[in-house]
RNA sequence: GGAAAGGUAGCUCAGCUGGUUAGAGCACGGCACUCAUAAUGCCGGGGUCGAGGGUUCGAGUCCCUCCCUUUCCA
């Protein structure tokens, strides 16, 4: 029977580009989106741009345009990175459409309806300046559990305490510096607390294969606490000004981007619908028959750090908003992606950009085969390893895979005209590819793509093996052996298709080529293209390059210049400390904020030989800055000088607390630390350019 | 603080419901081969399976305690 599949993957936060995580994520649908497709079945794969909420109104804001400019720039930078990582969406959309704004106030009204909503009024910090409610994470004061300064209102970062921000020590406000005032505003609540929600989450989670077991675990975890655990309601609303969809019947109310953004999803798909690509994909129904019909599966593809939401809000509210709405039948959870080991960090920057590797001229199809070779099925962290890139992509795309083609195909081109012929035997390699077509197929249903890859190769040795037993290169210097080397020489080669069919979710480009050029396709590969011993071959042109070493230092070259971390990487860093770096744009170096700023406090950081904690004013707020430079000043000395410092530097989490900035000094392999200071005259917070 | 996932060769990882001398790829050493945009084949060194207890005829695999890493706590 045919499928019909409505895939997604998560919404992107459309307050910057994307990064390595986003990606992955793609690639790991993609590559299930493309495995389904080639097995005749329908697949609807749309994406959309989360557009609304607070971090976007204030960056549009402190960019001087409108959030939709700001939306719409981020939006126009999506299409080279689908088309460049081969990412094969359907359709691609935002949450800022009318399609949204209907569903999500459809969606509310039937929750409303249901007596699912209701009104509270809420205590909560309020910026006097800004003139707007304070996320926690625009709140900062002391920790009142270890009294670290310059905390967010959810949780300390030094000690791990999580609280209100209320309970902060002299908060202040992030946006302004001011005071925060407690005021109360009426809040709209979804009660996920109901005993109908509770009992209808309980029972679909617990449907056999719909999740992982680690996340039905964690949700039945949320859901069964009991005491300050206890499963709460969910505030939906906001108060003006918000970027958002308002709230029917309610001035001033905003739905919080969580509830539009899965929404987006269906939006996305209405939208497919609406502009005829669904139809073009054979799927004659209505966006309304298809999302509420029995036949048709919904599966979301998500990353860890999402589950909360969309195992039990989403399914909640697509439950209680009823036909056509339905529940999902799978949500698909992934880890993360460090890289070298170290987590990577959108605020930080850290990281592979996928946009420099796409500009360095590297090919995209190593990206897909090395992520897919570490995906599994369960909720683990892989880890991005240059040197492991490497030696992967070479060793297996180029001298296992590849290569199986490059060998065998001159011989039958330039002897048999191309021709190839079987022995009776055939039906052994006809079975083996049976077995394995079947073997690999299930790896890629259930998202084990490293054991699919594994599997892949195991066979690409076996290919390699038999050629190298029969020692074709022999042969071929030997009259009486002709047959025997076209027979030699097209078992590799149906071995050679074998393993571009199964490798063709994961590469399709390559395949592709492989499909039309060398075995005279019209169109790309399908699955059961795989049982299909080839007659002929065109001429052999070589299929892909190997990776070169230094295109990955290049790409972490600029990695680490975009993060603006100097890496302690003692000797190398040594080595080059007096080298002159590539030249910079004057564009470049104005991204840098420099900032004349005043030591107000210099303490030594227990436990750290090299660290002072420096407390900086910048005329308008505070910093906390950690610098290596104990080995050459007394803190006491520091105390009311004027220094320079970098003011726009991601803020780096140590071991000793968060340090939002970098001071700047002048050093080189001789000892000597030399701190930087402005001519007499200059004020905390004037910007150096 | 509560919870989850993980800790297996230098690196990246497989090891299902406990069962013969713990596996793969890469890296490393040696040999062979030359058809291949330099790739393949064979052989080899290398692990007290985080630590310590326990259950068992038998544990990387089950139980307990501890240590470390990562993540989540609306």
């Amino acid at each position: 029977m045919t499928r019909k599949i409505f895939l997604t993957t998560a919404l992107p936060y459309a307050n910057g580009p994307f990064h390595i995580g986003h990606i992955m994520e793609y690639i790991q649908a993609d590559i299930w989106a493309r495995f389904q497709r080639m097995q005749g079945h329908e697949v609807h794969f749309v994406g959309a741009d989360d557009a609304h909420g607070a971090p976007i109104m204030l960056k549009a804001e402190a960019e001087g345009i409108t959030p939709r400019e700001l939306v719409a720039r981020i939006a126009a930078g999506r299409p080279q990175y689908l088309s460049g990582f081969h990412l094969s969406f359907d359709h691609w959309h935002s949450t800022d459409s009318p399609e949204n704004t209907q569903l999500s106030q459809a969606v509310y009204a039937r929750l409303k309806a249901a007596g699912l909503i209701y009104v509270k009024s809420v205590e909560q910090f309020y910026d006097p300046v800004k003139g707007m409610f304070l996320a926690d994470r625009y709140i900062k004061g002391e920790c009142p559990n270890c009294h670290s300064k310059d905390q967010y209102g959810d949780a300390c970062e030094v000690c791990g305490t999580v609280y209100a921000p209320t309970e902060l020590i002299n908060p202040h406000s992030a946006l302004s510096g001011a005071k925060p005032e407690l005021r109360s505003s009426d809040h709209f609540f979804f009660r996920l607390s109901d005993p109908k929600c509770v009992a209808f989450l309980k029972e679909w989670l617990d449907a056999p294969g719909r999740l992982q077991p680690q996340v039905a675990n964690k949700a039945r975890e949320w859901l069964s606490g009991t005491g300050d655990k206890a499963l709460g309601d969910w505030d939906i609303s906001r108060d003006a000004p918000y970027f958002g969809i308002p709230i029917p019947d309610a001035p001033g109310k905003y739905f919080y981007v969580w509830l539009d953004a899965p929404i987006g999803y269906l939006a996305a798909l209405k939208s497919y619908f609406d502009s005829g690509k669904a139809r073009m994909r054979g799927e004659r129904r209505s966006f309304e028959e298809f999302l509420g019909a029995a036949d048709s599966e919904q599966i979301h593809f998500i990353g860890k750090d999402i589950i909360y939401f969309h195992t039990l809000f989403w399914p909640a509210m697509l439950k209680f908003a009823g036909s056509p709405f339905k529940v999902p039948d799978h949500v698909y959870v992934h880890g993360f992606i460090n890289v070298s080991g170290e987590k990577m960090s959108k605020s930080r920057g850290t990281g592979i950009s996928p946009l420099r590797y796409l500009e360095l001229g590297m090919n995209s199809e190593w990206l897909r085969y090395y992520i897919a070779a570490k995906l599994n099925g369960s909720i683990e962290d892989m880890d991005f390893n240059p040197s492991d890139f490497v030696a992967r992509v070479n060793a297996d795309l180029i001298g296992k895979y590849v290569n199986i083609a490059s060998r065998a195909a001159n011989f039958i081109t330039r002897q048999f005209a191309g021709e190839l012929a079987f022995a009776a035997d055939i039906s052994t390699l006809t079975a083996a590819a049976q077995a394995l077509t079947a073997s690999v197929g299930d790896a890629y249903e259930t998202r084990e793509y490293g054991r699919a890859l594994r599997e892949i190769m195991t066979f690409a040795d076996s290919i390699n093996q038999n050629y190298d037993a029969a020692r074709p290169w022999v042969l071929a210097k030997d009259p009486a052996k002709v047959a025997e080397l076209q027979q030699v020489c097209s078992r590799a080669l149906f071995g050679f298709k074998v393993l571009s069919v199964l490798l063709a979710p994961v590469l399709p480009e390559l395949t592709t080529r492989a499909a039309t050029e060398l075995f005279g396709l019209d169109v790309p590969f399908t699955w059961a293209d795989a049982l299909v011993p080839p007659k002929s071959i065109g001429t052999y042109q070589h299929l892909m390059q190997r990776v070169d070493p230094k295109q990955l230092d290049a790409l972490f070259g600029a990695a680490t210049a975009a993060a603006g971390v100097a890496k302690p990487a003692p000797a190398k860093a040594a080595a080059r400390a007096n080298a002159t770096p590539a030249a910079l744009s004057i564009d470049e170096f104005k991204r840098v904020d420099l900032r004349v700023a005043r030591i107000v406090e210099a303490a030594v950081v227990e436990g750290s030989d090299k660290l002072l904690k420096l407390t900086l004013d910048l005329g308008t707020e505070q910093r906390t800055v950690f610098a290596g430079i104990k080995s050459a000043y007394d803190p006491a000395q520091l105390k009311g000088r004027l220094t320079v410092m970098v003011a726009n530097l991601a803020p780096r989490k140590m071991q000793f607390g968060v340090s939002e900035g970098m001071v700047l000094a002048a050093s080189n392999d001789a000892p000597g630390l030399f701190l930087l200071a402005p001519d007499s005259g200059a004020l905390p917070g004037m910007r150096v350019s």
